[in-house]
RNA sequence: GCGCCCAUAGCUCAGCUGGAUAGAGCACCUGCCUUCUAAGCAGGGGGUCGGGAGUUCGAGUCUUCCUGGGCGCGCCA
């Protein structure tokens, strides 16, 4: 707990304690106001307060402002507007801020506030039918970037990649191998409409003849296949999707989990077994589907489980007719599992066309847990992919869809990555595949990455003139009004990571690392760093491009995008 | 018909979980390179924050209704 933000914050929440003992100060935020002319910090406690302590803001404002008039960092407290406590800082106290970040900023930026926390995030998730395509992107760099800031902040994050290996879309892909692998001996076969037509498929044919030899033109029972080829069809497409996560610069999953693995084990026989024995699952007839004329709709007695007493619109099959879970069953089944695997808290990032499953599961989750909210899912909104204004149709079917390899080809995982985590998840954007090919400066990754090489290219120039620097730096030399905005916006980095992390909102990363890129290139421009005639000041600046380039390449690397030296 | 999400500059999007005078990029206009990378900087024009009502000290942000768009609505996955 180095940081100036922490240490302040601390001390109000200390000070509230003392003032207002009974009162929850839990909203009260310690903020850097937009406008500068306001102070340093700024608090809105008197006026979150005034209600609970029944005292107009003003006279709320003016206890607290002699409290904090004693802490030793602030230089001046004064009450604003309708009750804002805005805080000046002695300048030494940011002054040392600078040492701190430069020497670790990692420290600097981590916080407690996961308090050690187990939170199981599980994201991509591709189905193990084809290669990842560009509609998993979103979620994945998502999932991904989440992971790192809740690391950073104090939690405990386990990375989970559920293996959707059960069902008919198996079937499919080994039947569609198969085919092509026949294919490959000279059988004249005809590959059905609802087989995969990529010819990653091919590939893994080939693959299958490379190491099995004829084995499979003999078989002629497709159950036998399937139960000798599955694991060969999903390892295949699952090192094919490992490769492109690795491309992406994905950290590493904890865990693939393997949906099939379970229903195996008999787990949500059991799981299911202990709801019916709670109630939760029954046995009953559900209506006919709403919204849609079903022809062939027969009422069939299914066990269900109640979650329209948690709030979801209907009961829901846990089981189908044949006898097999049902998604929702398993999904069920799984989560059930995530807790008793001891994660207090579960994550999942999913696409907006899950959307309508998200009310079932999270209800069903908290009738398993006994009223708690252990689950939490993000949902990405859809991302429309265009060229030329024109939006391009993908379909897996036609297997004309986008492949995530193909936009790591055209752009490389930085720029793909900074583009899409730059948005927040809830609104839908279009991609433009035009301009992510054109690779120019209209992806503000460049601009980010750019203040990076300058403040490199500055050591280097100090270098090529053999300046010698001054070991005691007097940060109080720098006195421009681009230097001390600068130096405050960075030490509000832990508040920005804090926020991220709480909101569940990797893009404020990414907006923050872009207003220090601009508050960078701005001051870049406004004066030169590397003055002979004046080593004092020029050691002073380069302390501060230094402790910038710190904060700028760290958060660059939570979110996984690089920070070169060069461009 | 029902549920979830969205609507902010001409376009693509931010807006710090209710705070002080609504921002950035692109596009358009005007300036800045014989000194640290001009992939940059400084400035200008451009807004009824989709519309109405409400909640309170205070609303782009919360509630509600309306309009428009996206996603979904079997035992599929």
């Amino acid at each position: 707990m180095s940081s100036l933000y922490h240490i302040l914050k601390q001390q109000l929440v200390a000070d509230l304690k003392i003032l207002y003992p009974d009162v929850d100060a839990s909203n009260v935020t310690l903020e850097q106001p937009k406008d500068a002319s306001h102070g340093d910090f700024a608090t809105n406690a008197a006026m979150v307060l005034t209600r609970l302590v029944g005292k107009p803001p003003r006279d709320v404002a003016a206890d607290i402002k002699s409290k904090m008039e004693a802490w030793e960092q602030v230089e001046s407290v004064d009450i604003a507007g309708p009750g804002f406590i805005n805080l000046r800082i002695k300048p030494e106290a940011i002054y040392a801020q600078m040492h701190i970040i430069e020497s670790d900023v990692v420290a600097f930026g981590s916080s407690k506030i996961g308090n050690g926390e187990k939170v199981m995030v599980e994201f991509c998730s591709a189905n193990p039918t084809g290669p990842i395509h560009a509609g998993h992107m979103r979620g994945t760099i998502f999932g991904d970037v989440l992971s790192r800031i809740l690391e950073r902040t104090g939690y405990k994050v386990w990375r989970e990649f559920l293996i959707n290996d059960s069902g008919r879309q198996i079937r499919t892909l080994v039947n569609s191998v198969w085919l092509r692998y026949r294919e490959l001996f000279g059988e004249n076969v005809v590959i059905p409409d609802d087989a995969y037509p990529g010819d990653y498929v091919i590939e893994i044919a080939e693959k299958l003849k490379a190491s099995d030899g004829d084995k499979w033109t003999k078989e002629t029972d497709f159950e036998a296949v399937l139960l000798g080829l599955r694991a060969f069809c999903v390892d295949a497409m699952m090192g094919e999707i490992k490769k492109d996560l690795e491309g992406l610069k994905i950290a590493p999953f904890d865990e693939f989990y393997s949906e099939h693995k379970m229903q195996q084990t008999g787990l949500p026989e059991k799981i299911m077994g202990e709801l019916r024995e709670e109630g939760l699952v029954y046995d009953g007839t559900l209506p006919p589907p709403r919204g849609k004329i079903v022809d062939d709709y027969e009422p069939v007695e299914l066990p269900l489980f109640k979650s329209s007493d948690f709030g979801d619109d209907s009961d829901r099959p846990v089981k189908n007719s044949r006898g097999d879970f049902t998604y929702f069953g398993a999904d069920l089944a799984y989560h059930t599992d995530k807790l008793n695997r001891g994660f207090e808290r579960l994550i999942n990032v999913w696409g907006a066309d899950h959307g309508g499953a998200v009310k079932r599961l999270t209800s069903a989750l908290t009738a398993v847990t006994g009223n708690k909210k252990a689950l939490e899912i993000k949902l990405m909104q859809m991302v429309r992919f265009v060229k030329d204004g024109k939006p391009v149709k993908m379909s897996k079917r036609a297997g004309n869809f986008v492949t995530l390899r193909q936009i790591l080809d055209d752009v490389g995982p930085d720029a793909a990555r900074f583009w899409f985590m730059n948005r927040k998840p809830e609104t839908q954007f279009d991609f433009d595949l035009g301009k992510a090919l054109e690779k120019n400066n209209e992806n503000p990754v460049f601009y980010v990455q750019y203040a990076h090489t300058r403040m490199c290219s500055v050591f280097r120039q100090k270098e090529d003139m053999g300046l010698e620097l001054d070991k005691d730096v007097d940060m109080s030399l720098l006195t421009h009004e681009k230097e001390q905005d600068l130096m405050k916006h960075l030490i509000m980095y832990p508040l920005h990571l804090e926020k991220a992390a709480s909101a569940g909102e990797p893009h404020r990363l990414a907006a923050y690392a872009h207003d220090l890129a601009a508050g960078f290139h701005s001051w870049y421009d406004s004066v030169r760093f590397l003055d002979e005639s004046d080593i004092k000041t020029t050691s002073a600046r380069l302390q501060l491009v230094k402790t910038a380039r710190e904060v700028l390449k760290d958060s660059l690397g939570l979110m996984g995008v690089s920070a070169p030296d060069k461009m």
